[in-house]
DNA sequence: CAAAAAAAGCGAAACGTTTCGCATAAAACG
DNA sequence: CGTTTTATGCGAAACGTTTCGCTTTTTTTG
């Protein structure tokens, strides 16, 4: 059976509203502090979190909530996020949307009802209004990946569209400017904005760019893949292609390979997010990159602030990317 | 502020026990089972797990515990038994044990704090004492992927020692006896089952198994990827490679690209799980297949009747897996 | 239609914490 | 050393459900 206060009480001979005084960060005599620590010990005690829920109105419980478990990116940062809140005492709870809008609104209840105490998110509706529904109940929200348009919180981004920017002018330093997109639907944010900082470079060094350069498939392996065989097989196709985040670039170097092209040689790449197998990839990828634990890091440690003291101020950080140096994009001029 | 069963009680007139009931599918009358429907639409109401889960000492959570979750058939399998549960009423909480079992320990008392009700498991220490705790304290346990040593409960799995036999006899049926393993560390039950299948395999065929061919890294892309450079770029190299696992699978695919070499021709390949790429790629790859969906959907479905009604007996699904034939075993002789 | 049986509803006491206002003990002060 | 101030400790009343034993109502039956 499961011990409570009683017994701690029964062990030390002090009342419940001391004992409940020592794990709230009360005041109590050096003396008392020791005999309460000892019968925890003795008694390997743990607090009900049911009758803590009930009465505190605190669940000491944050929700995750991600557009898609099976990106690497959300993974991570779901991942590290759970990580460091769970250091700080707090548990999480991870829902997905699979990318739907409808689902993330359900999802978002769903955890409300599960009176989290705050919610992390990169949202994928963008207007934000699903969100509204926890900042009414006072539940703090953490954003991250993207600010949204009529809702206002803390959040931690990256500068996408300077990072797409960078890519462009990276490969036009080397003589590109055929230049294929492989990207993923324009609906999601992040996709969205590479793409356009990418576009609005190009435009600025006054080319024009063909749409059928375009290619928007679902942001996963598949699509990167089947975009890189449609872009290499075209009849003027592209000298150069830039991939808008890890997966579309895994994809690509599959299609790459199985068209027997060299990567550096045959056609210059640019991919995004130096993970895992990236990592090691033969040539090494010139490569835009996020910083990833200082993301997740900063996006913990808004929540937890925000969870020990609620104020209504709302902080942005938005983090640099980085153009990491390859070998995959071939000199032209 | 949140609606409570006294809410209900002022909106119908009924008494609160009878309220109860009425969530705790006791016998009403139509009457008063409608009036009770018609308040929790009108006050939207929600009920308080905190006061639920105290008196009803059930929690109604389950424990979700993997080894990684960077791993995609564990990222399946957590992704889609959560998904089962949920539909059943039931939350899940998910951890991860970074494949060392000090954690897993740590995770499953963790998981015990909070009150789980029941646990899935795939499971690291292969005694299965950490699960002991578990069930010590009647909270029922799933196995998936392996059966523990010192631990019964119930289980789904597939024969994996057949799995690998199924490799070995479809590459010899081919002609080849020089045989690559790519594969995962042998501390981990399924990588170790799958090699040993294999090999005894070719020992029933009176082939004896160079040790210089089998290569045990980290079973994720990584390891794929530097186990398969290894192979191919050593003297007398292997004309197959067998593939453990999905990661395992893609990173042979990179590296075997990278080195200009062609599946299916130069080198004949047996993968390992028919997830996302491995569905699209060229030429297609022959491949055992693991029955997913009816892995996660037995899992499930064994969780919660244990959760309904707690029973002794424990019941293991052992399910097939299957040789999808491809184009990437040229014939020899 | 009355008596017996079955069904439905009720009240009160938990479950294990937190919190509030007060009482008491210790420390500080003149 | 008595008095004020400050630091600790206490008791009791919540929090929102579930459950148990009992009463009342409804249905069945001869």
């Amino acid at each position: 059976m499961a011990k409570t206060y009683k017994d701690i009480q029964a062990s030390t001979g002090l009342s419940l509203s001391t004992i409940s005084k020592y794990f709230n960060g009360g005041t109590l005599r050096e003396e008392n502090r020791r005999a309460i620590e000892q019968a925890i010990q003795k008694l390997n005690y743990r607090v009900n979190p049911f009758a803590q829920g009930l009465k505190s109105r605190r669940s000491r419980k944050v929700g995750v909530l991600i557009p898609e478990l099976t990106s690497t990116f959300h993974t991570f940062v779901t991942s590290e996020v759970c990580h460091n809140l769970r250091q700080a005492g707090y548990d999480t709870i991870v829902c997905d949307s699979h990318l739907d809008p409808d689902v993330e609104r359900e999802a978002l209840s769903f955890l409300l009802d599960r009176m989290v105490d705050g919610i992390v998110t990169i949202p994928l509706d963008q207007t934000g209004m699903q969100l509204k529904q926890a900042q009414d109940r006072g539940v703090p929200v953490v954003l991250i990946d993207q600010l949204t348009r009529d809702f206002k919180a803390d959040a931690v981004i990256v500068d996408n569209a300077g990072a797409g920017a960078m890519a462009a002018r990276e490969l036009l330093e080397y003589g590109h400017s055929r230049i294929g997109l492989v990207t993923g639907l324009s609906s999601i944010y992040t996709m969205r904005e590479r793409t356009n900082g990418f576009l609005s470079e190009l435009a600025l060094h006054g080319i024009e760019y063909p749409q059928e350069l375009r290619h928007e498939l679902h942001f996963d392996v598949d699509g990167g893949y089947h975009s890189t065989l449609a872009l290499l097989n075209m009849p003027n196709s592209p000298t150069a292609l830039f991939c808008t985040n890890y997966e579309l670039m895994m994809g690509m170097i599959i299609a790459v390979n199985e068209l027997g092209a060299r990567i550096g040689e045959d056609i210059s790449v640019v991919g995004f997010d130096n993970l895992m197998l990236a990592r090691i990839i033969k040539p090494k990828l010139t490569m835009i990159k996020q910083p990833m634990e200082m993301i997740t890091q900063q996006a913990s440690r808004l929540m937890i602030e925000r969870l020990e003291n609620p104020e209504p101020v709302h902080r942005i950080m938005e983090l640099p990317t980085e153009l990491i140096h390859g070998e995959s994009i071939k000199r032209l001029r």
